[in-house]
RNA sequence: GGGCGCUUAGCUCAGUUGGCUAGAGCACCUCGUUUACACCGAGGGGGUCGGGGGUUCGAGUCCCUCAGCGCCCACCA
């Protein structure tokens, strides 16, 4: 311990290295699979893509789960943190076809197979990036074991699940209308789509009866769409136009004749009452088309022009051009009626950035309804629980109203559909069927598809293996909000269906932290802080601490404040430790390892507090309550252990005993603190007579809850409030702070008590001399003889004041006590409290008036 | 258009089933080289708990209403 006795300050950028190096080298991130998933503890973490870099959402989440893991590990059970990367399909076919571009190439140029290749040596480079990143923070997730979604293992858990939903019939395969993302040339799901307020311009359009007897005028957004009109509706209550049902009017441009039909879909009171309706771009038409068994036409391709069959004219025209030209040409045959601007909400692809294009379409959809129910009841009857609560209405209420997933994506990168066609056979199998002349489904499923398999798929599934044996069902899956439909959800219903079990018992959603502004954290608006570069600076005890402590429930603005009160925490429990062991000497293994041995009230007082806190700590656990847990840690070691205990000891001899429970208190401290601040706690741990290995892989010991002491946290509770009012008086006499003051100390303090408080106010107790002052403390008051430092009138003044305080509290207290109603109704430990208030202050108020 | 949540000290947030003389951290002011720590210690100032109304002996906590902010869901051309 010698080498701890010139380093001032704790060092992360020196230490944390050299601790991670010797946890990753000890293997205890990976537990062995034995015994039950009852008995063990296992996260499976959301896997990153691995296109990603660590953002302040994965420090946040990765604080959390280590907490947690870490807990766990020390609480006696095989924890696993299941690691691993998601393929993203998306997200990384576009950063290779990227690279691509820059070389000047593009995948349809070197075709599928060598893209994939491509895709591949892109994993392998950049893959790995965020793994590595994880580790800085500290994160013991199982590295032997890292899971990749695209694992030879993985990828025939995702076909066997597709093969038996499509034998089950919830896979099937149809013609409709889906979100098309031109971005990246793919049909995308109801939830990568994201509303976006856009103004366009709203144009009315008329279009003639076919019987020469007059018009009907719409109005759209979209008029190159109207080439693929099936009819124009009205409502059928409408007294404008009811009469026209029935009837047709004549597609300008094209020709065609449309029937005018009735549905009450069509507001009366909003546009002009007259609804074009083009059930091949637009959802609601479409809908509304299948009601009335209308044709379903197409006008704009997959790639964004006007097709050739529909397009007349316009076939091979960008959309937007197609637009101009169609406007003009309207207005030319004078069937423009008006055109006005519009802000309304378009939907846009999460993935691309793209306006979203509606298009028929042929693709892959599962049937949910089946699936959602179980996973319904499983959190509605509590064997799932969400953290917080009110995340559980969301989830079922989406899975009540939930409809058709469209698991298709028109990508090379994935999970190819393994379903096989030649000419007009259909083949659904694990591997391509016998035979010449079959063509696999180019088309890739949907990511979230593979991700919804994940806590059962790591493990090995469909395999019974010792793995799955072991950690499935995992405990606890921890994520933001806005996964909770797209992953959390699909995970219940596939667990449920494939394993027979839930994938997890809690799910605790967490805070989305925002930039310090407000704003939403985001690279693209330069409000992204970025988790190394605080790690750098603060370490990454105080990363994890100050992450922790800010969450919340609710979201919450980023604060550099909490980690710097992290670091702080960090370096204040380096330094007290320092003091504890640089002054206890060489003690032997056998001395450290005895256990408390209090031989004064203040050691039974810390001994008492020190078991709270472990139990409020375990509590705060138990509950998700991260913050409170954290904030708990910093409150104990600053405002007991430091302020207080450590205090009250300077002075003694530090000899055996003393050392003893000295080092019992660092130890419990240290491995309560641990899953918070794992670095500096590790590294202390290293200099604790008779620690033996890592911390991290070491038993906590259950609190002890012999040595909680009502007793001596009252007199210590004393001790704290007459020091605290003696130094608020000194300060406030402008006393000088080193001076010790002749006193009489109260009457109610116990003797061993009053030693105390003299050597930490500041005071000589003497029983002779005249009270200069008195300064009123729990159960009496203390009087200072030093007349020398007394200013009179100053005192006076200070009396006054309080007085003044006193009188008007009293007032308030008595009118209190006065009012029946209050006495008679309210419990009566409040209404004895409220007693024993008043008393304590008229006796103040009397002291200070005899004075 | 529905639903949920938030609004407490200059800033970021705690405040359990209503009992509070309303707290913490940071920031601010004063003092301080007392046996670890200046990434420190001691002390201090600072709030009509968004506005209004109600229920109650008692409301920061419950109800209604208004205002502002945020999020989620939703098909208004």
């Amino acid at each position: 311990m010698s080498d701890l006795q010139d380093r001032k300050r704790f060092e992360p950028s020196e230490v944390e290295p050299r601790i991670t190096r010797a946890w990753l080298d000890s293997g205890l991130h990976h537990p062995v699979p034995e015994g039950t998933a009852q008995e063990n503890y296992a996260i499976a973490i959301p896997p990153p893509n691995v296109t990603g870099a660590l953002h302040m959402g994965h420090a946040l989440n990765g604080s959390i789960q280590d907490t947690l893991i870490r807990w766990n590990r020390m609480h006696g059970r095989h924890a696993k943190w299941i690691l691993g990367t998601d393929h993203a399909g998306i997200a990384t076919q576009t950063q290779v076809e990227k690279l691509l571009k820059s070389e000047g190439s593009s995948r349809e140029e070197i075709g599928r197979e060598a893209f994939t290749e491509r895709v591949w040596e892109w994993r392998a480079k950049y893959g790995g990036t965020i793994i590595e990143q994880f580790k800085r923070l500290g994160a013991t997730c199982d590295y032997d074991e890292e899971r990749f979604t695209l694992d030879d293992g993985y990828v025939e858990a995702v076909l066997k699940v597709f093969v038996d939903l499509y034998d089950q019939g919830l896979i099937y395969r149809d013609y409709y209308l889906v979100n098309w993302d031109p971005g990246s040339r793919s049909a995308i799901s109801d939830l990568e789509v994201e509303d976006r307020e856009v103004t366009d311009t709203l144009y009315e359009i008329a279009y003639p009866l076919t019987d020469g007897t007059g018009e009907v005028v719409v109005a759209t957004v979209r008029p190159e769409t109207m080439l693929a009109d099936t009819a124009v509706a009205v409502h059928p209550a409408d007294e404008r136009f009811a009469h026209l049902i029935g009837r047709t009017v004549t597609l300008p441009l094209a020709g065609r004749e449309l029937p005018i039909i009735g549905d009450e879909y069509v507001k009366t009171d909003f546009g002009t009452g007259c609804l074009k309706i083009t059930p091949g771009h637009d959802p609601n038409d479409f809908e509304i088309g299948r009601r009335h068994r209308l044709g379903e036409l197409t006008v704009i391709g997959e790639d964004g022009r006007m097709n050739a069959e529909n397009g007349g004219a316009y076939a091979g025209l960008p959309v937007l051009e197609a637009r101009e030209r169609i406007v003009a040409d309207l207005e030319s045959q004078g069937l423009l009626r008006d055109r006005e601007p519009y802000t309304h909400a378009v939907p846009f692809s999460h993935r691309s950035g793209e306006r979203i294009e509606p298009l028929i379409s042929l693709q892959w959809f599962m049937r949910m309804d089946e699936l959602a129910a179980p996973a319904i009841a499983a959190v509605t009857d509590g064997r799932i629980r969400i953290h917080p609560e009110t995340q559980s209405r969301r989830y079922v209420e989406w899975l009540q109203n939930i409809r058709p997933w469209c698991i298709s994506r028109q990508l090379w990168w994935g999970h190819q559909i393994p379903v096989w066609y030649r000419g007009e056979e259909t083949y659904v199998g694990l591997a391509a069927p016998e035979g010449e002349g079959w063509e696999r489904d180019p088309d890739v499923l949907d990511t979230w598809f593979s991700s919804a398999l994940w806590p059962f798929a790591t493990l090995g599934w469909p395999a019974e293996t010792p793995e799955l044996q072991a950690f499935y069902p995992t405990d606890v899956l921890s994520t933001a909000r806005d996964i909770l439909f797209l992953w959390v959800a699909r995970m219940v219903m596939m667990g449920l269906r494939f394993t027979g079990d839930v994938p997890f018992t809690d799910v605790y959603v967490h805070s989305v932290i925002q930039a310090p502004d407000g704003r939403r954290m985001s690279k693209s608006l330069g409000t992204g802080i970025d988790p190394l570069d605080l790690i750098d600076r603060f370490g990454a005890d105080g990363v994890r601490f100050g992450l922790l402590a800010m969450s919340s429930t609710q979201d919450v603005r980023f604060s550099e404040e909490r980690v710097q009160q992290g670091q702080q925490l960090a370096n204040k429990l380096f330094n007290a430790s320092r003091f504890v062991l640089t002054n206890i000497g060489d003690i032997d293994a056998e001395a450290a390892g005895r256990g408390p041995a209090p031989t004064s009230v203040e050691d039974r007082w810390i001994l008492s507090r020190l078991t709270a806190f472990q139990e409020q700590t375990a509590e705060h656990l138990a509950d998700f309550d991260f913050s409170k847990a954290a904030l708990g840690l910093y409150d104990f070691v600053y405002g007991e252990l430091c302020d207080w205990y450590l205090e009250l000891i300077k002075g003694r001899e530090f000899d055996s005993d003393l050392s003893a429970t000295l080092v019992h208190v660092l130890r419990s401290t240290l491995m309560t603190a641990h899953p918070f601040i794992p670095f500096v706690t590790e590294e202390l741990w290293a200099h604790l007579p008779g620690s033996e290995g890592l911390l991290a892989a070491s038993q906590a010991a259950a609190p002890d809850a012999a040595l909680r002491d009502a007793e001596a946290e009252s007199t210590i509770g004393d001790v704290i409030s007459t020091v605290q009012a003696v130094r608020g008086w000194r300060d406030g006499a402008g006393v000088k702070p080193g001076a010790f003051l002749p006193a009489r100390p109260p009457a109610s303090l116990a003797e061993g008590a009053a030693a105390l408080v003299a050597r930490l106010a500041r005071l000589e107790w003497t029983a002779d001399g005249e009270a200069a002052a008195t300064v009123h403390v729990p159960g009496g008051v203390v009087e200072v003889l030093a007349s020398d430092v007394v200013d009179p009138a100053a005192e006076a003044a200070k009396r006054e004041a309080r007085a003044t305080e006193l009188r008007k509290e009293i007032a308030r207290a008595e009118g209190k006590l006065a009012n029946e109603g209050f006495v008679a109704k309210a419990p009566e430990a409040v209404v004895a409290s409220e007693r024993e208030k008043l008393g304590r202050l008229r006796a103040e108020l009397e002291d200070l008036e005899a004075t």
